[in-house]
DNA sequence: ACTAACCGGAACAGGATCGTCCACTTACAG
DNA sequence: CTGTAAGTGGACGATCCTGTTCCGGTTAGT
């Protein structure tokens, strides 16, 4: 591959996460095009079609997540590492791009391996931790993992939300095993 | 207007309010027709464009919210009568029609100064009901309407939620005042 | 029974987006 | 320096979708 093609490359991904964060899933791709800095025609021939490109982007984005999860789980503090994480993905920009890909059909995404065997991946890793932070009596016992991905969804994706980070620390206040008395 | 036009009338509205609920603001006109067992044409007799249409349903949906927390307002525990308005807006099926409603352009909207008038009452009175909430000493002092109004947009605009009464109790958990120790 | 109001839905018009195609440009090997 | 194959961009055709109009047929109400 030409050096620029394989630098275009890049930018269209990039771009692409740009606008799709900013459009929703229903960006254009002649938006992305143009943000990019090339034409259409560039886009079609690195990605045959538009659910392509939304499933590469997507595979770029659960990729990241999962990494910076990996890291949460290698922290002795359980609660604290799942805080942590919270706020590291309630950061705006990252969220709206997740709302954008959380419209993207099934279909497209399942058709990429990479991506579907990553989101399993993610689930499970936010199970370990919930787990742990059970064990440490810091989290109430009818709060488990799927409370904590509904939370991070629904404030996340939804960039109406004005500091979700803050919201998502009330609802941990919420999550907190209270001390009897 | 004869009877039947009247009778058509109240099932267009009805027909919209589900509709919307279901398939968002972007629900076609001819839908609402079908369901409502109508012609298109009927619609438009009723309502000169879209806009008018959804106007009057969010009209509808805003005054009947407001009825529900006017009594909410007459309950003499502030922080319990607030409870249990946020689990009575929680209900699904409003929900969902609030989701669409939130996505309807605030032109359409402001054009009626019915609705208008509404709305802001409907600020005013659940802003009422959180200072009492915190004079009773119920509610974290950080927390305030704009927090509580947030919440209950976020929890019940989004379908995808299952279960927004139960989230909300979580976060009401997080908002209640901690006993000192 | 008569008529004016009402009805339903086919048809039309406008707009938006996807994806193709091809004439032009550029990287880079020889 | 130069030839050429890979790369590029954006006009354009095809398709789809939805709001709105229009009118022949129907019906409530007198």
């Amino acid at each position: 591959m030409r050096a620029d093609a394989q630098k275009n490359l890049g930018k269209i991904v990039e771009a692409a996460a740009e606008v799709l964060a900013e459009h929703g899933d229903q960006a254009p791709m002649a938006l992305i095009a143009r943000r990019a800095g090339v034409g259409v025609g560039t886009l079609y021939r690195r990605f045959p079609d538009r659910g392509e490109l939304l499933a590469a982007v997507g595979e770029h984005y659960v990729r990241h997540v999962t990494e910076r999860l990996a890291r949460a789980e290698r922290e002795p503090d359980a609660w604290a590492a799942l805080r942590a994480f919270v706020a590291w993905v309630a950061d705006p920009g990252r969220g709206a791009l997740a709302g954008a890909l959380a419209e993207v059909p099934e279909e497209a995404l399942a058709a990429r391996p990479e991506f579907v065997r990553m989101r399993e991946e993610y689930g499970r890793a936010v199970a370990r931790l919930v787990a742990r932070a059970h064990a440490e009596g810091r989290l109430r016992p009818d709060a488990g993992s799927t409370e904590i991905m509904t939370l991070l969804k629904v404030f996340t994706c939804h960039p109406e939300v004005p500091d979700p980070g803050r919201y998502l620390e009330l609802m941990l206040d919420g999550l907190e095993s209270r001390r009897p008395g």
